[in-house]
DNA sequence: AATATAAGTCAATAAAACAGACTGATTTCT
DNA sequence: AGAAATCAGTCTGTTTTATTGACTTATATT
């Protein structure tokens, strides 16, 4: 039935495009308070929301993930461990490597950071099901790969 | 029962805001070359997906969605204007008002972005059922508000 | 021993966004 | 009809974020 193929339809893969915009967005900006309030921004609330995320992430994992060169993303962790937010050790297995993990006061700041996040996406899942929810995760994690 | 609620817990909404980051960072990466090959940058691209899904947009609704100064969005436009992308015509109700539009070279440009971005939605929507999809789109939408 | 990888650094530049103050035209309020 | 609000735009200067290119150091792989 031809029907059944409508949500390929490259209209609806523009509207998921600018829906994908539109959300992130909107849920990175409810924190920014809280990100001044430290003298932070956007790029250090990127970092914050993947270090809490994967405690002892490398340096090319973030630079995978962020699509960005290690010269602009050292800035942005050398601001982070300036304002002892972040730690790093010793890679145990490989020795060059180093991992990246958030301090106390890293986590502290993570948490307030996602309370204000948390929000938006709460209301949204309220007024979802639990399938619903279920089914957005799964696709949200076939776009990333 | 408890576990109908798993999908409300703080864990799951801080995999999603940084499902929502990964999942733009990569859609919104894939069309870089299509972008420097006429001298544009991610700033242009956003636009130009916003007036292509919303033709006749005005100033005041494109600084609502992408939380951007007017300053900022001005600089964006004019250059969009000087490389004959974008159109601009005044309001018929309103005088105040100029809506935007994308011009025949701004549709095709935008065309050429959205063929890049559309693979990567594509493959995601073909490993999904159509009710994956469909409430991929709900809850999404939801988010926005 | 040669090569590759992970991390870091220095310096210059470009891109994107912000802040504040201000103009002009049109519409809405009362 | 006059005051206030709204929409768009402008000027100037600054800050934030990211890029390019070249180069170093340490460790791991082949």
């Amino acid at each position: 039935m031809l029907k059944d193929f409508l949500y390929l339809k490259e209209k609806n893969l523009k509207d998921v495009i600018e829906l994908l915009l539109r959300a992130y967005v909107s849920s990175f900006s409810d924190s920014e308070k809280n990100l001044k309030r430290v003298s932070l921004g956007k790029s250090h609330q990127r970092l914050i929301i993947l270090i809490d995320n994967y405690p002892g992430i490398r340096v090319v994992e973030i630079l995978n993930i962020l699509r960005i060169t290690k010269q602009s993303l050292n800035r942005v962790l050398q601001e982070l461990i300036k304002k002892d937010l972040i730690i790093q050790k010793q890679g145990e297995k490989d020795g060059r490597e180093k991992q990246i993990y958030l301090s106390k006061k890293g986590v502290e700041l993570s948490n307030s950071i996602f309370n204000s996040q948390k929000i938006r996406i709460l209301n949204a899942f309220k007024k979802s099901s639990p399938d619903e929810v279920l089914y957005f995760k799964n696709v949200l994690k076939r776009i990333i790969e």
